[in-house]
DNA sequence: CCGATCACG
DNA sequence: ACGTACGTGATCGGT
């Protein structure tokens, strides 16, 4: 066969390099990737996961993996120190090497090593092979084998992660390096690898390298030419580094002429050996990869994938049986997108563990037996999100309660890194895989939409019910042993109606308000964008940082404070920076902060208004790290207050009722306040039980002052930051940035900070040794937060686990505390009868709507309750406001 | 779909 | 020597 097979194609796998992504890829997950045996699997699994991807989306006839052989080569025979620096493969990868065999016996895929060769030349040798006979795509983590690049052959490189590819053509290399593939060696010689640890010529990196390059040619004919070239420093190192250039030129080369034992022939794919994938699986522990394996009867029929499970179409005349007795049963209610303010629902489903019922007839809720049993709060409710849950059915007017067990809601509190809203992915984090997961049912994007057949979406429905009702005997039992059962009971669980009933109520926007503004903003941007214009000479995309930048730097040539990835920075501290520098700078800081008012505040505002002249948004309660809520469409957590300008849009939140108010109570530094308690500071705690200012008692601290009277503002400002800073997991720098002084200064005043606060200081070692110890931390109510981090050797990877551990039992006791005031609040409202409601949290702050004649009652109500919620060992304080709108509640 | 920017606690 | 504050969401431009 002398032309190219259009069939036929040839995958070749550099074993080895993959093998190290693969490990790296998830080596922060090492200790989760273990089997019964106590062998780690993490790099297997990648590995295994990496295949199926590239088997599925290359679909080749041929495959190869190759291994490198042994630590001595031909390329150490050349040179000595080759790959001598090489630090030795962890032990935890070492252990798993054997198996990549295994796996790929299973699958019928050949591998193969070499003496005295790399994978490298075992990768090119077949490559070469193939030229005239079948296409060939490599891929790797080692950028050396783009060398291989050719009409025949593709060369993909892993860069980050696993997934995450670069496919090199001549083509591309050309565009990206301006190199044929054979440069690459000749850029390889005179830059060296330090990886491998051969030299190369001293000074030379990639960009001199692709520079001489570009001139020469090659390495041989730079070193003809050498002598011309004019006297510098690059030329002495040519020639001084003249035999490394050369030689790290042969190390760099592939050998395409291996003698290799076997041949092209060799590398067909055989069949997958089922069994012994089955068997491989299962002693990885890869549950699963198992559940996608095809499963057969005792008559070798294919079986389902997932167990077979007992369900129908609920129907006016099985409703009564559905529900003939009291059972424990789960109930879910899905709709296509994540606004469940908006969306109406695309069926249902409910049933115990013998029969599962679903329907897409929203008219049978109505049903008097449905109906009733969904209302009956003596009758259990278990689901899968409960506020969902509950803000459906109020709007179908057929409203639920008693829901004793949310599988998202547990499933978050046990491990908020693992979490998803896809039902399908959290049942698999439990080994649970008879459902499937919304994305594969629903799809994605554009694609998104109900199943054509109705059954399919039924069973969906049914399965996921089923699945809430399996998991839920484990998830409880985890919530116990982890003790997080109160936390699950008294404050998540309740807390998901109150944030439900928080959304339905919604709050009033004024959107004649919000035109006026948006017509005035306009006329202002308007004027303010001719100006810059001008400023530059022509017209641009002032909202393109891109081009802003050019115009800025290039154009106008001011100085360059600051790049980034894609090029000049032109962030508020660049802007601000440059001020003085030329006009256009300030236009376009008014411009920058006007236009983000319009564009996010004032048209996003006025895009989620509903018929009811009201603003929904969506709490998310499973989402964030630290326990903390987070508000989206609209998010109504970050509306502008700082700058007055923004401010007056605060003005567009009003009562829903004349003559009723808006009124609002915040924690009073709530953060530095659970410190003092969690620390056990007795300074600090003295401070707040006095009521002194702590800003200011922190001043007298850090500047050795003897009285509040010798604390000047600015003085106070940066006391404030510094307090800020512990709480976020101080570092010298960082404060120093913050606040404008000299790194120094920042330590000197965190080691002043210390010794006034000594047992803060201890506490922020020990909150460090402890997550080390456990691998997690805690807030007061047991609010747990894993951090793998915590023992990576990056030293960027680490220090942020160690600085997250300092914060969450911080800001995460914060949240757990306006918590259980916000849940004991909505009862006192209740039980006090008020109209007035609770509308928004944002964090430390509580907001209400109330009848006028109803505000004396909250200014002491509210308080009360928050400042109670928890008892600290030191006091809670609490300030409120109220006016006409929101702004004026200040 | 990602990064830059900027709004909040 | 490393390269930094903690937690979020919306919008935009550009690939």
């Amino acid at each position: 066969m002398s032309q190219s097979d259009q069939n036929k194609k040839l995958l070749l796998l550099d074993g080895n390099s993959l093998a190290f992504r693969a490990f790296f890829a998830l080596h922060n997950s090492l200790d989760k990737f273990t089997n019964q045996e106590g062998l780690h699997t993490n790099a297997l699994y990648t590995f295994s996961n990496m295949l199926d991807n590239l088997l599925a989306s290359e679909q080749p006839t041929n495959v190869l993996v190759a291994f490198d052989a042994g630590k001595t080569t031909f390329r150490t025979k050349m040179f000595d120190e080759y790959k001598g620096t090489r630090s030795k493969t962890p032990a935890e990868l070492s252990e798993q090497m054997p198996y990549f065999n295994t796996l790929l016996d299973a699958y019928g895929i050949t591998h193969y090593q070499l003496a005295d060769y790399e994978a490298d030349d075992i990768i090119g040798t077949l490559a070469k092979e193939a030229v005239g006979k079948m296409p060939v795509v490599v891929v790797t983590g080692d950028r050396d084998l783009t060398q291989l690049t050719s009409d025949n052959t593709t060369v993909k490189v892993n860069r980050k992660g696993v997934n995450d590819v670069e496919a090199y053509t001549p083509a591309y290399l050309q565009e990206k390096l301006g190199l044929t593939p054979t440069q690459i060696i000749d850029m390889k010689g005179l830059m060296g690898d330090t990886s491998d640890n051969y030299p190369g010529v001293t000074k030379v990196g990639e960009k001199t390298a692709l520079k001489l390059l570009a001139e020469y040619g090659s390495v041989e004919n730079l070193y003809e030419h050498v002598d011309e070239m004019k006297k510098s420093k690059l030329k002495e190192n040519l020639i001084n580094d003249k035999e490394n250039a050369f030689l790290s030129k042969k190390l760099a080369t592939i050998n395409v002429e291996a003698p290799l034992t076997i041949s092209l022939a060799d590398t067909e794919r055989q069949p997958v050996d089922e069994a012994a994938l089955v068997q491989f699986y299962q002693q990885m522990n890869f549950k699963s990869k198992l559940a996608k394996m095809p499963q057969n009867d005792e008559n070798g029929a294919a079986m389902p994938k997932m167990t077979e499970l007992p369900f129908v179409e609920l129907t006016e005349a099985n409703l009564e049986r559905a529900l003939a007795d009291k059972k424990q049963r789960s109930f879910v209610i899905d709709i296509l997108g994540d606004n469940y303010h908006v969306e109406m629902p695309i069926g249902f489903a409910f049933g115990t563990d013998e029969q599962w019922y679903y329907s897409t007839d929203l008219g049978l809720l109505e049903a008097p037996v449905l109906k009733n049993w969904l209302q009956d709060s003596k009758q259990p409710k278990d689901v899968f999100d409960s506020k969902k849950t509950m803000v459906l059915m109020e709007r179908l007017g057929t409203p639920i309660n008693a829901m004793t067990f949310d599988l998202l809601l547990a499933s978050y509190l046990l491990d908020t890194n693992d979490n998803s809203n896809d039902l399908g992915i959290l049942a698999q984090q439990y080994d649970y895989f008879d459902v499937q997961t919304d994305l594969e049912v629903y799809g994605k994007g554009a694609k998104r939409a109900v199943p054509t057949e109705q059954a399919v979406l039924g069973e969906h429905l049914a399965r996921k019910a089923k699945a809430i009702y399996d998991l839920r005997p484990e998830l409880l039992k985890q919530l116990q042993d982890n003790d997080q059962d109160q936390l699950y009971d008294e404050i998540e669980a309740p807390l998901a109606i109150v944030l439900g009933q928080m959304e339905l109520a919604g709050i009033t926007v004024d959107s004649q308000r919000l035109q006026q503004m948006q017509t005035d903003f306009g006329k202002t941007l308007s004027e303010i964008e001719a100006l810059i214009y001008e400023d530059a000479g022509h017209e641009f995309n002032i909202n393109s940082p891109k081009q802003l930048g050019t115009v800025l730097f290039e154009e106008l040539k001011l100085p360059v404070i600051k790049k980034n990835k894609t090029g000049y920075s032109t962030s508020v501290e660049v802007l601000e920076q440059l001020q003085s520098a030329h006009p256009i700078v300030q236009r376009i800081l008014t411009y920058r902060q006007i236009s983000k008012l319009q564009s996010t505040y004032i048209k996003g505002l006025l895009k989620v208004i509903h018929p009811d002249h009201k603003v929904h948004t969506r709490y998310l309660q499973t989402l964030t790290q630290t326990g903390r809520l987070s508000s989206v469409d609209p998010n109504l957590q970050n509306i502008p207050i700082r700058l007055p300008e923004g401010r007056k849009i605060r003005q567009a939140f009003v009562p829903s009722h004349p003559d009723w108010e808006i009124f609002s109570s915040d924690y009073s530094q709530v953060e530095l306040r659970v410190l003092a308690h969690v620390s056990g500071d007795k300074n600090m705690q003295a401070a707040f039980k006095s009521g002194y200012d702590i800003h200011a008692h922190t001043a007298m601290s850090i500047f050795g002052l003897n009285d509040p009277s010798e604390v000047t503002p600015d003085m106070r400002r940066q006391a404030k930051a510094t307090n800020f800073g512990i709480v976020y997991g101080i570092s010298d720098y960082g404060l120093s940035k913050n606040i404008g002084i000299s790194r120094k200064q920042a330590a000197a005043f965190i080691a002043a900070y210390f010794e006034q606060y000594p047992d803060v200081k201890t506490y922020i070692d020990d909150i460090v040794a402890l997550a080390k110890e456990q691998g997690y931390v805690e807030t007061i109510m047991h609010r747990r937060r894993y951090l793998p981090d915590i023992k990576s050797k990056n030293f960027n990877l680490r220090s942020f686990a160690e600085r997250t551990a300092m914060n969450t039992p911080i800001q995460g006791s914060a949240a757990d505390i306006i918590k259980v005031a916000m849940i004991n609040m909505q009862k006192r409202l209740q039980a006090e009868n008020l109209q007035a409601k609770m509308l928004l949290q944002v964090h430390d702050e509580l907001i209400f709507e109330a009848p006028a004649s109803e505000i004396p009652i909250l200014e002491k109500l509210v308080p009360s309750v928050m400042d109670s919620a928890v008892s600290l060992d030191v006091p809670l304080v609490v300030e409120s406001a109220h006016g006409k709108t929101w702004y004026d509640a200040k």
